[in-house]
DNA sequence: GATGAATGAGAATTCATTCAT
DNA sequence: CATGAATGAATTCTCATTCAT
């Protein structure tokens, strides 16, 4: 059984704005939130100003500000998303019910379930990474990534695949980053003779020789 | 005989700035870089302003306009130096004189070598990987890429050892990726029970079972 | 009926700002103007800083780029705005309805139009006189000369006096860059044995010698 | 006989910089200028910075503000510098020799030598015309209007024509503004069908039914 | 609550001028 | 004298945040 860990919410400065209550509010947050992913995917970091947002949600930035309490905590709340997605897919790859599976359909649906993941805003996620390499976000990206080694190695421990490694802790971080990094790489710089399926079972492999015995 | 380096890439917009006549000028300039690694290193990104730069170089912001066209020319340039370190310490450990060694050997070199780079002062490498991660910056960091996949690649196609891999280019590209990104995050998360050494091991299996057949 | 406006220029760089919407907006923005009038006049172009402004605006910097996409729009507004007072004058003196007056009150309304102009405000007319003389400020300036000589031109076409000229256009831009720099010079210098009155008198001669036969 | 005036010099705050005694010094000054008339005439005002314009001479700028206190020192030697040039004409054109010609042929002289002057660097006259209407630079101007002034009045009194004018130190004046406003503005608009000899013509007859009865 | 005008601290950059070599 | 590196005051402009309406 999975113990799906503390909601790891950051606070910041200011007093937290009101949790949306009414359903407007939450109509409102989420304008915010995809015009920020909108604006950063197209327009980049530098374009996306506090006003440059609230126009694209349609907005004012008074409003805005009623539910952010300053402009990071917009990226933060994206980042957090970002997260949930990423844990949500890998708590459903991951779960008991397929322990049976081969070890390389499992490896193959995480790195195919990220690939879609980054492959729906490259741009975001360019952002959301330099967020991540920012000192102020250390504590939620530590948080984040120790969750995810929690959920891989939960499942390396229950698997009957014949593993190789002994630090299964630092194997799950290992692999993780590998994944994510290479993944990001590649969605940035495009490397000539390099599609997307390539990708794929490069990093399959990678992952399954260094995690299991005789794959 | 190979490093068949790529043009390096340089220019940003208009004015190029006086390269250093004067045995006076070298010296302000290597303060302006040093000053820019401590101010990095210790204060962050945010703190980097020019103001501060030549303040901690014991310059004016006036000589620092001197050789770098603007702030972003200082980050540039810091970054292809360490872009040089990495190059030349790979060349060295992959020079023609190093075929005879074991695999194994010379993975634990070139992983040995990153992470001695990247641990002289992480903070400077924290803040170079967010600033390649910019979309300006993404011809040099492709540049530099493309010339490690080079080396290595050369490397790989003049060995004896038992290679796993097809498509050579996609294999450089995922490994160098790989090392690089887990290198940092460790640098930078220090997750529990993971000792540098630790971390050596993991990466140097990682990407040993991934190339060589039988390793 | 005439005055065949030409589409009177405008765009300079990127950034278009707000046109005011609310009350409040128009205040601040005439403000702006007439501060910078006052600057200009007073203390000169050179003192006519950004901040300088702002400060005798009673409104803040940021205030004033909210409006001005930069400082030389500012000029550049009063300047449209100043060339929009001649263009009314002109219209009024030289419109249908005066046709049957003999051509010398039709010139001396014209001359003692623009001294009255020139006369409110001097140092702002010096000031927007080296503003057009500016490279960049060519376009608007010809545009409004432009304007000036059809009008001008118009009304010879119409008028029932004895023209001298050939040339109409030309001599429609000669005369109205002699009044006017006669004007400026007069204003700026101040020549001894020089009154006003005599100013217009000369200018009026100088024109109607040129243009109109037995004048 | 004329009287010669007295030279006009403008002092600035500064100690006057050491008159060019050596021929190695004249070189330098002369250089200097050319330098900054070039500059001015092919890239326009805001680049003559110091540096560039001891840059095209070919000295350092140490050796600049060895004979210039200032950079404003240079625009007005240059302005200096063309003042006397317009002088030296004027005084050629209207001496008493020529007492004899036509009054047509001495005005269209006048006016020919001024288009030449003009000519010669059209970017150079804009320039100085800017300088010109600074509120610094009046006392020279005025000075250098008050003896083009007097060349004129001066022959208008020794000339047989039947003059039209009584203020004849006003009609100098006022004709000399006109015939220079009118050709700048020519230079710098080119308005479409004027060509310099149009120009020439048009402004001739202005000045000549202006001033000359019977012209 | 929503709006958007106003704020102003702070950052980048320029360039006339000085002065050690 | 010449050189050109160094200086730093001054200027423009941005943008997160506030608050009167």
């Amino acid at each position: 059984m999975f113990n799906l860990f503390s909601p790891a919410m950051a606070k910041k400065k200011q007093p937290a704005r009101k949790a949306p209550q009414q359903a407007r509010a939450q109509v409102t947050v989420d304008a915010i939130l995809e015009a920020t992913v909108l604006v950063l995917d197209r327009e980049g970091l530098d374009a996306a100003t506090t006003t440059r947002i609230a126009e694209v949600a349609g907005v004012s930035v008074g409003s805005l500000y009623q539910y952010f309490a300053h402009r990071d905590a917009i990226l933060t709340a994206l980042q957090e998303r970002e997260f949930e997605h990423t844990m949500a897919m890998m708590q459903e790859v991951l779960a008991d019910g397929n322990l049976g599976r081969s070890p390389r359909d499992i490896v193959t649906a995480v790195v195919r379930g990220l690939a879609a993941l980054y492959a729906r805003s490259p741009g975001l996620h360019r952002v959301l990474t330099i967020e991540g390499l920012r000192v102020s976000a250390a504590p939620r990206v530590q948080a984040f990534d120790a969750r995810v080694v929690d959920i891989i190695r939960h499942f390396l421990a229950a698997t009957q695949a014949p593993l190789r490694r002994e630090n299964v802790e630092a194997a799950a971080f290992v692999a993780f980053q590998s994944v994510r990094a290479t993944m990001l790489a590649t969605l940035l710089e495009r490397p000539a003779g390099l599609s997307a399926e390539d990708l794929t079972q490069e990093l399959v492999d990678l992952v399954l020789r260094y995690l299991v015995r005789d794959s």
